[in-house]
DNA sequence: TGCCAGGAAAAGA
DNA sequence: TCTTTTCCTGGC
C-alpha cells in the first residue's frame, strides 16, 4: 500500500502520505486522455462518470468533489493505491537504462480505467497524435456523454455501450475519427451484439486477452496491448509504439528488429513487469525526445 | 503546396 | 508468414 489512511472532508477526500505518485508524471505518460492541467500539483479529469478534482501538497493528495465511498469503490483501484511500487522500481532499476528512466517518471502509476472507454480510446490513437486523439474522444463525449456540472462548469462522461452502439458511422466521422469511424462502429456493434463480452475478455490470461481483443476492429497488437495495461490489471503487456521501439532498438536490440520482435524481447526480459517497464520506458523517451 | 507523424487493415510477395 | 501500401487529420 503506497499510503497510510484516508480522511473524509465534505466533499473530498485526503490520502496521506502518498509514495510513488507525481500527477505530471501519470497524467502525461500516454495512458489517459481526459485530464487537464490546472498546475503542476493540480489536474481535473472525468472518469468512471463522475468529475474529480486532484491537487498534491507535499505528500498529501486531495481529492475533491468525491467521497470515501467512492475512493474504496473506484480510485483506490484507479489509481492503483494498494501496489507498492518501489519493490516494481528497485527490480527494474537492476538494468541501467530502466534505472534512468524510472529515476526520470519516479511518480507513474498505471491506471484501471474502464475498458470499454478505453477500447474506444486506443481505437482511436492508431495512427494519431495526442492532441488529436483527446479532441475525438472529448468530441464523442460531449455529442453522447452524461452531462456533469463541477464547480459551475459543465463536463460529459464518456458514453456507455447503451448509448454508443446507436451513433451512426457518419456521426462517429463527424467528430474527426477519420478512417477509425468505421472501426469504432463495427467494434460498438460486436460488443453490443454480445459476440466479444469485455467481462470474459477480462478473465483471460494475458495472452489470451491479446489475442480476443485483436479479434475487434482496429484493434492490432500495440492497441490491445495498452487496452489489457491500461484498464485489465494485465502487466506483462508490452505496447510498442513508434518511442518503444526507438528505445528498444536503440538500447538493446539491433535496427532491423521488427515490432514483433521487440514485444517478444520485451516480454521475456522483463516478464510480469513489462508493462511497468514499458512505461517509464516510454515516458523518459518521449520527455527527452530521444530518436535516431 | 507538399510533406510529415502515427498503427491497423488489406493487398502483395 | 512477413512486407508494403493505404487510410485521415492537423501542423509546419
Amino acid at each position: 500500500m503506497d499510503y497510510t489512511k484516508v480522511e473524509e472532508i465534505k466533499d473530498s477526500i485526503i490520502i496521506r502520505d502518498i509514495k510513488n505518485f507525481d500527477l505530471t508524471h501519470i497524467f502525461e505518460c500516454g495512458q489517459c486522455f481526459r485530464w487537464k492541467r490546472i498546475a503542476s500539483d493540480n489536474y481535473i479529469g472525468v472518469a468512471y462518470n463522475k468529475v474529480i478534482e486532484l491537487e498534491k501538497k507535499g505528500q498529501d493528495l486531495t481529492i475533491y468533489n468525491s467521497n470515501l465511498r467512492d475512493f474504496n469503490l473506484i480510485w483506490k483501484s484507479y489509481f492503483d493505491l494498494d501496489r507498492e511500487y518501489n519493490s516494481i522500481k528497485d527490480s527494474l532499476s537492476e538494468d541501467q537504462l530502466l534505472k534512468k528512466a524510472v529515476e526520470f517518471g519516479h511518480g507513474i502509476r498505471i491506471l484501471t480505467q474502464e475498458p470499454f472507454e478505453l477500447i474506444i480510446s486506443f481505437i482511436i490513437s492508431s495512427n494519431n497524435r495526442i492532441p488529436m486523439i483527446k479532441k475525438v474522444i472529448d468530441n464523442i463525449c460531449t455529442r453522447f456523454g452524461e452531462r456533469l456540472q463541477y464547480k459551475g462548469e459543465i463536463y460529459y462522461g464518456f458514453p456507455s455501450i447503451d448509448k454508443l452502439h446507436l451513433v451512426t458511422l457518419e456521426e462517429l466521422k463527424a467528430c474527426s475519427a477519420g478512417f477509425r469511424a468505421k472501426y469504432i462502429y463495427e467494434t460498438c456493434k460486436a460488443i453490443y451484439e454480445n459476440k466479444s463480452s469485455i467481462d470474459s475478455i477480462l478473465g483471460l490470461t494475458d495472452d489470451a486477452c491479446h489475442v480476443e481483443l485483436q479479434k475487434l476492429s482496429g484493434i492490432g497488437p500495440k492497441v490491445a496491448d495498452c487496452i489489457m495495461l491500461f484498464s485489465m490489471s494485465k502487466y506483462s503487456a508490452f505496447p510498442v509504439d513508434v518511442w518503444v521501439k526507438r528505445a528498444m532498438q536503440n538500447f538493446y536490440l539491433a535496427p532491423e528488429v521488427s515490432l514483433k520482435g521487440i514485444r517478444i524481447y520485451g516480454r521475456d526480459k522483463f516478464g510480469a513487469l513489462a508493462g511497468f517497464a514499458q512505461q517509464y520506458l516510454f515516458y523518459y523517451t518521449r520527455e527527452n525526445n530521444i530518436k535516431v
